[in-house]
DNA sequence: GCAAAAGTGTTTAGATTACACCCATGG
DNA sequence: CCATGGGTGTAATCTAAACACTTTTGC
């Protein structure tokens, strides 16, 4: 009844916003970690690390995260559990999550073995990472579309705009800023500010997310009725 | 490095339909393996078992289900991984997935220590199999609804009314025939053949899944998801 | 013929889309 | 004043739902 040489790894796909010239439009970027040891040595990597003997699954999460690219998250949630017997020399199975942080977070410094990447340019990655972390971009995606997930990479007022500029980066196509706002607000999840954001132009107002809404799918817990999600 | 005491087993969750009366509407219903040891001894448990050493995950779910429940699944899916430090009193994870086994496959004579329960109508069941049960239920019903995984619970061919039953069953509500026909033959998944289910009234057509049109999300690896045979 | 399920047609309400147009600000 | 993004209005289109109606069988 005892198993031998099976390791339990949990590792993290990690999102963010970043904006690279000067005020262009945010892509959707991720924290790689280089690897300093074999297997894949030299070759980024997910960051992750071994389950604790007593630690829960999302703790390892967390912290394996922490350790290796000093941030922690806004939104965490399993993504899938990866096992093929020959996906790593020794026999690893990887339980894999995806994490947003914000876009001020992701900006303080990483540890120098942690650079940030493109999300849709990556270089190849060691193990079957860029399997993951495909998997992970489509979920993304998918679930911007019918939750409320694009909210975990903002701050905590924002304004419709730059919401509708992360939806923008994830979905990678532009949206109808008149419809966008009308979606937006009858779906109930924002509440207005009396703040605005003062820029080049008219302002525009700030909103706030309404917490009182339930989040979607954290995992098995919650109980949603009867959502569509595209194909 | 190296890892003590954590074991990974796999669990699956099966559905399938069983009409209970004469000819009344089916409903959802899944196999659950009396245990005959500690802990938990005498439960219901969901069928499963030990992550072979070179064995892929996938693999082990099929193994497992055919191990102890005698079945064959038409479709077989990755759930959840869970792996909460008190959910056992040694540390196991367990990996578990969700498959559908068609209805006459479904009623051939199982193990005696395996017995069919209501899906919605479950005793006290071992460990955390209860909260696992409710959230592939939740699974199932939403999946149903953007994808075509109720053909894994129906036969090779199938009225358009065989069909809505199993929608009706997995959402638990009526669905309108009229609107039901042109939603699925809008969907371009079934073909019609020169069949016709004749019963006690107006003959019905007989449709065929349509293998060519692409199934939703089977999880991140190019790999297929309705299963021909046992594997 | 009658009952009941198979199958078709139509109407309505709501959501999505495209896009015209006004508003408010910095410069 | 002008350029630009913020914000509103509206018509066309698409979809889901409700339900009346016709067709075809067993009895």
């Amino acid at each position: 009844m005892t198993q031998t040489g099976i390791r339990l790894a949990v590792s993290t796909v990690i999102f963010s916003l970043r904006r690279h010239g000067g005020d262009t439009r945010p892509t959707v970027v991720l924290p790689l970690v280089r690897r300093t040891r074999d297997p894949h040595e030299g070759r980024w990597a997910l960051p992750g690390g071994w389950l604790g003997a007593e630690e829960n699954l999302e703790v390892a999460a967390s912290r394996t995260l922490r350790e290796t690219t000093d941030l922690s998250p806004s939104y965490l949630e399993q993504l899938y559990a990866f096992g093929d017997a020959d996906r790593s020399p020794s026999r690893v199975v990887s339980i894999v999550y995806w994490a947003l942080v914000r876009e001020d977070i992701s900006r303080t410094a990483s540890p120098h073995n942690v650079a940030w990447f493109d999300a849709t340019a990556l270089p190849r990655l060691a193990f079957d990472h860029n399997q993951i972390v495909e998997y992970a971009l489509w979920r993304l995606r998918n679930k911007v579309g019918y939750s409320r997930i694009a909210h975990g990479l903002l701050d905590d007022e924002f304004s419709l705009a730059e919401l509708r500029e992360v939806y923008e980066a994830i979905l990678d196509r532009r949206l109808d800023p008149a419809n966008f706002r009308r979606q937006v607000e009858n779906s109930g999840t924002l509440i207005p500010t009396e703040a605005f954001r003062t820029g080049s132009h008219r302002p525009a107002r700030l909103y706030r997310y309404n917490h009182d809404v339930e989040l979607a799918d954290r995992g098995p817990l919650p109980h949603r009725v009867f959502l569509k999600e595209p194909s």
